[in-house]
DNA sequence: ATGAAAGCGCTAACAA
DNA sequence: TTGTTAGCGCTTTCAT
């Protein structure tokens, strides 16, 4: 009864403070009229028994695990661990835990849903856009109705909620800079898209050369990876024509930095013959030779109001029968990768 | 009844094979003899509801949440997403959810115990050495222990297990090869040091130094945070003084690359003037100008065994009466930035 | 080999 | 305002 090793449940809370079990428990959530005496009574009771609550029990009891899935891309992507601090720190501040989704089997529609249906998770948060198939609004339109917030780089299925950024208007004003700057000549590193509809960000380069009347020339648009290995090949690429690009916009900054890092490996320096402008601005822009001229993302706010957003709808379902769509506004960052044509 | 809506339990399961809901929990857990045929006819009936356990239920029963706590260091530090990533295969595989602990408060060992009496975790895997308290220990030896798991950088509190890289003496091979290079008045960039020893890296620089019968000028040892703007700082420190060193080892990569940039904005350049080596080996390292001599941790491996390890505990509690202690070895990686004195 | 029943700790409906 | 009671879905004795 006594031993130290026992954790306290809510009847040892009750006894120790001589009322009912329930009465416990309205104290613990606030509901229903409780008397200032019992409340204090109560409270005493908890702090001399360092009670906590079972979540186990109150899940059980409850149907909801009061606990946000996370799905985020595979390999240590730098950009993700901001957002995804963010999310946490509003789950953990509104009661919430935070659950991150490990792959199992092919078919994310199946283990993801999983969470949900065994009462683990409430909703996801969705930032892994390698998950986006053709049957992942299933999820949300499935009869069971797990909650999602989509959050990532392509444009997301109108039938979920999503909380992203404008990757192609950004991209187009990160495109235009180097327009301002003389260049016409402008070719495209574009990152690897999982969805029907071509990359936002491949997008906006082709809206900010169609508003310049400039022509794109499809040999410039060069399909890579996100990774700093394919920058290099895509060095490689453009070097292999015969009229190289004068600037290119890398749809991140890893490949930004590959590009340049396989540029310089031949001989061709940036910003002096090439411009490069990339995207996301990881923490490694700022500090690269040359520093980078690149697309900052609002990423704590982007994990902010995703999980405010998850959570909003948990709580208060009926309120949101239509699916939500935040756009958050990007900034482009001039540094030294870009610079005026003929200025090298 | 026939409500899509509704998940299924395990009763559901249970009349559609027409057995006891306690013949299905054998099947499914695989305890207890059950005859084949009465097997495969749940299978069927498990297949056919499309049933999934409740883990709340689950767990509130058996008093284990299958669920592991993770406590990773707050600014996205692109050094753990590897990491964890690899702990969250191990657990997804074994049957584990991931939990990340946010912050709340500021008594880690209150809120991360939390994690483990509210039920929700079963055992803790620690990565952020920032939560290096001297009541951490407590947990562990709590009478109701936390299995715990420590993984940094830091030499961890003996009673704790812990599954670490070998730092110490990786740092003074990385300082050897200096040494090797022909330098002699190497200085040290240091991180921060949030244990009551002196940083692991720091003393690797002191043997490696030792060993070299060359003596440390205190001077040369400069006090930083691990981001590039404090490698920045650092450069400026270092060109303050009338004997600046030929070579500098920074504690990680972050620091060297901030290193490197202050230096180049003052006209110094690596490795021409200065020999420059970091630690960790992160993505950009190596496309790095220049490409950085750094230390590579097997960061895969620092996941994948601090979570096995933890699982294991868990499921064989007795079996671990003695803190395990696992060194992995970590492996010099000699690239642009270190180069042999008097070779610029 | 299988089933009946108890109970993990909590909350909510109903009584008092 | 407070207590009593039932039951969330599961596992595990204890019978049979």
């Amino acid at each position: 009864m006594d031993d130290p090793r026992k954790i306290p449940t809510i009847q040892d809370v009750a006894r120790q403070a001589k009322v009912s079990a329930a009465t416990v428990s309205r104290v613990l959530s606030n509901s229903g009229r409780v008397s200032e005496i019992t409340r204090s009574r109560v409270h005493a009771a908890v702090q001399a028994t360092g009670y906590t609550i079972n979540q186990a029990a109150r899940t059980l009891r409850m149907q909801r695990a009061k606990t946000i899935l996370t799905a985020v891309p595979g390999i240590g992507n730098p950009f993700y661990s901001t957002v995804i601090q963010a999310a946490i720190s509003v789950a953990t501040s509104r009661g919430y835990g935070m659950l991150v989704a490990g792959r199992l089997g092919d078919d994310p529609t199946r283990w993801l849903m999983e969470y949900y249906v065994s009462n683990r998770a409430d909703g996801l948060l969705l930032f892994d856009d390698t998950l986006v198939t053709h049957t992942l609004h299933e999820i949300a339109t499935d009869d069971r109705h797990m909650p999602i917030i989509a959050s990532y780089d392509q444009r997301p299925d109108p039938r979920l909620n999503s909380v992203i950024t404008d990757n192609r208007e950004a991209s187009a004003r990160a495109v235009q800079h180097l327009i301002e700057y003389g260049h016409r000549r402008i070719g495209h590193v574009a990152g690897t898209s999982n969805s029907p509809f071509p990359h936002e960000r491949l997008s906006g380069y082709r809206d900010a050369m169609a508003a310049a009347q400039l022509p794109v020339d499809e040999r410039f648009i060069y399909q890579s990876d996100y990774t700093m290995e394919g920058g290099r090949s895509g060095a490689e690429y453009f070097m292999s024509l015969k009229d190289m690009p004068t600037a290119i916009f890398a749809a991140n900054d890893e490949m930004a930095i590959g590009l340049i890092a396989g540029f310089r490996a031949r001989g061709i320096e940036c910003p002096r013959d090439v411009s490069i402008v990339g995207f996301d601005d990881i923490s490694v822009s700022e500090n690269y030779h040359p520093s980078l001229t690149t697309v900052r993302q609002p990423r704590e706010a982007l994990g902010r109001v995703a999980a405010e957003l998850l959570i909003n709808i948990l709580e208060d379902q009926a309120e949101f029968s239509e699916p939500v769509h935040e756009v958050l506004p990007s900034e482009l960052v001039v540094r030294e990768s870009s610079a005026r044509i003929g200025s090298g």
